[in-house]
Order: structure tokens, then C-alpha cells, then sequence
DNA sequence: GTTATAATCGAATCTGCATTAGATTATTTC
DNA sequence: GAAATAATCTAATGCAGATTCGATTATAAC
């Protein structure tokens, strides 16, 4: 019975960081609750005290991951003193620097996404409860997605609004943003911490492939 | 007992193809043998008569899809007669066409590519054959994998030739590539065939994002 | 310090697949 | 058309891994 020296209570935030870890490593389906539990010195068992189940947790890890990029970009978007390309540049290097300080969340948010949309409901005559929960679980994804949906949002308002006053060449910017983002989420499958550039470089990099095409003499 | 009218037999590149879609849409971890079985209209049974285990399906996949980009791409870099702007141009459009023509293949190839790192080793004490097998698969693994950084090389080289030349504005030619690319696989994952654009509009876009940063004038 | 609740564990379930075994049917070769 | 081989099937086998159960220990309230 022995119980483990019990170092300190487990709380959902260190397991949601320690399973963004073996996410990125492992993906959603091969990482095995067991393996997320080691991650924080549990056992599978203790996890579902803090988590319903396997998909409730991914849904809280890429909440975690979105609204951390969220909160880094979205209070740029409104400093009015800032032109659309201050603003612009200011977010894509908080966007890549996000992701490289973070690449097992910044992977997570790439690769296990779409694992997401494969959950299963509750098999047979599940309790009452399991399907309410299951319900609930629908919603919560739903939010999650439309959050997703206003992040790129945020990056269409700026570059719109730059293109209106004319400061921006015109672009298509769904498609724009869309090749921006790819470029920036992709940094979290090649980054390296230990690589020849810093997350800093790397934002001064991809900012100075971007901005050009805004800024362009016709 | 009934065999099904046997509409003809099936063979290899079917089952890829079918293989890419259904992974497309599920995920590698997710879809199974039965899935993939069904879409051509065979029992998960009759595909280990095509290849040897699930790992080896997906590696044929990820083969195909890139030998396939791969033979579009390769030719264009050595026409001897074009720009450094004029060969990248057209490897760009080759690259987001190919995409979108086949988005199951593009999207496997951006999501999938990791399960290949979770291949597992037989178990137990397995059959000499088996652990033959295994380590053919390991080799053929890698070789893939040398064969997506040649890919990527050669972006790298057209660009790095336009750079040396002083065709192209001073880039970062790695990092360049790498965005680049990102931008390019991310439309395997947003784009819909019946979308706002074709994708050879999309290519059109995406290209005219990236050349002013390697034309614009100091 | 007694009670209630939160965290944890070890040891079962229970199920969904991948994979194998052993026929059966098609197709080719001669 | 007989023999050999290819392609398929149905029906096991086996196992890994998510989830549940019941018990145990820590922590907080009072």
C-alpha cells in the first residue's frame, strides 16, 4: 500500500501542461493516460479525479494553448496609437515567440486538433450523466472551435483595416492570413530550442517575408 | 458464404488511395483496417494480403503522396532556360495545386507523418520473419524521411541560387523555405474543393505573398 | 480529534481493434 | 482441365489501454 511520499497535491493546471508535453510527443491517440499520469507521478487511475476522461483533457489542453496565444495577440489589435503595420508586426512576432517558448503546445494545437472532432459518445445505455456530460462536452468543443475561428479573426481585422486605409497593398486576406498562420503554426513542428535561431530571430525572419507583399510599391 | 460478385480485384495503389482518404478524415490512430477495408469494398482481413500491418499501409501512403509532389516539383527545378523567379514560381503552384487536387493526400501527409515515429517493435518473442520485417520497414522509414528533407531541399536550392546570383533580395534561405512550405501544407488542411477559389487562384495568392520579399528593391 | 471531502492508489472490467488461422473461391499456366 | 498461386472471406485470438470500483490516505473544518 505504501503510498507515495505524497510531495504536494496535483492541480489541473500542472496536468494540463504535463499533457501538452506527452501530446506533442506521443499525439492524442498513442500517448495512453498512463503516460500523462507518469508525467505528473500519478497513477492512470488518479487522472479521472481531475479529468471525465481522455477527450475532456485534450479539450482542456487546447484551451489552455488558444487562450494563451489569445491573451498574448489580442490586446495589440486594439492599441489605436499603433499603425496597421506596428500592429501586425507586434503579432506575429508574439504569435512565434508563443510558439516557441511552447512548442509541445504550439505542436499540440497543429496535430491534435482534429482528434477532437473524432470523440466518441458514450457506447451503449451510458448512465444519464455520461451523456449529459457528453453534451456538455459537444458545447465546450463547439466554443473551442468558434475561439479558433475569432483568433484568425483578430489577424484578418488588422490586415482589413490596413488594407482600407490603403496603408496595405491589396490582398486577398482570408487567403493571406491563412498562408500567415500556416507559416507560423508550422514553427511549432520544425522548431528546435536548441536550433541556430531564436524564436525572436525566427519572428524577425517570417515578419520580414510577410510584410513586404503589404507594403509593396504598386 | 455469398462471396461479393468480385467485382474485379483490388490492388495496391487502390488501397492507398482509399487508404489516404479514410486517414484523412479519421487519423491515422482512429481509422481502422475495417475502415479502410470498406472503402474498397474489402474485409480488414484481405488487406494483409497487400501489406503487412497497418504501419506499413501508412508508409505507403506518406510514399505515394510524396513521390507524387516530388515528380510534379523535381522537374521544374532543373529547366535550365528559367529565372530562379520563374522556376520558384512554378514549384510553388505545382506544390499548392497538387494539394489541393488531392486534399486527403495533403492532409495525411501533414498529419500523419508523425505516427510514423510511433511505430512499435513486435513484442514478444516474435517470429524471425517479423523482426526481418521490422527492421525492413525501420530502413524504408528512413529513407522517407531522407527523402521529404530532399524535398525541402529543393526549394532551398532555388532560392539560394537567386540569392547568390543577386536575383533575390538577401533571405534567410532555411527559414524562408520553412515558412514557405508551411504556408503551402497548411492549405492541405483549410481548403475545400467547393471553396471561394480553385487552387490554382490559391497558388496565384500564396506566391504573390512570397516573391516581393525576395524582389523588393533595398 | 472527529467528520467530511479531496486525492490518490491497486486491481478489476470491458471493449475495440490489429492481427492470425484456416477455409474458400478466382485466376492463371501449362 | 489440373495444378499452382492469388485474392478474398469468416471466425478466432490477443492485447493494450480507457475507464470503473472500492479502499486508503491526506487535508480541512469545526
Amino acid at each position: 500500500m505504501a503510498r507515495k511520499p505524497a510531495d504536494q497535491s496535483v492541480n489541473r493546471e500542472e496536468i494540463i501542461t504535463a499533457a501538452a508535453d506527452v501530446l506533442s510527443r506521443r499525439g492524442y491517440e498513442t500517448a495512453t493516460m498512463k503516460d500523462i499520469a507518469a508525467a505528473v507521478n500519478l497513477t492512470a487511475a488518479s487522472l479521472y479525479h481531475h479529468f471525465r476522461n481522455k477527450d475532456a483533457l485534450l479539450l482542456a489542453v487546447l484551451e489552455m494553448g488558444l487562450e494563451f496565444t489569445i491573451n498574448r495577440i489580442q490586446p495589440i489589435t486594439c492599441q489605436r496609437g499603433l499603425s496597421a503595420e506596428e500592429r501586425l508586426r507586434a503579432m506575429i512576432r508574439e504569435h512565434i515567440v508563443g510558439v516557441a517558448d511552447n512548442p509541445a503546445v504550439g505542436a499540440a494545437m497543429v496535430f491534435e486538433i482534429h482528434a477532437l472532432s473524432n470523440a466518441k459518445p458514450p457506447t451503449r445505455r451510458a448512465k444519464p450523466e455520461d451523456l449529459q456530460a457528453f453534451e456538455a462536452f459537444l458545447t465546450q468543443r463547439d466554443a473551442f472551435f468558434r475561439r479558433r475561428d475569432a483568433f484568425e479573426h483578430l489577424f484578418r481585422a488588422v490586415v482589413q483595416e490596413g488594407v482600407r486605409s490603403g496603408e496595405f497593398h491589396p490582398v486577398d486576406v482570408p487567403i493571406f492570413v491563412k498562408a500567415l498562420l500556416g507559416a507560423n503554426n508550422w514553427v511549432g513542428v520544425w522548431y528546435r530550442p536548441d536550433g541556430r535561431l531564436s524564436g525572436e530571430a525566427i519572428a524577425t525572419e517570417i515578419t520580414s517575408y510577410f510584410l513586404p507583399a503589404l507594403l509593396m510599391r504598386k
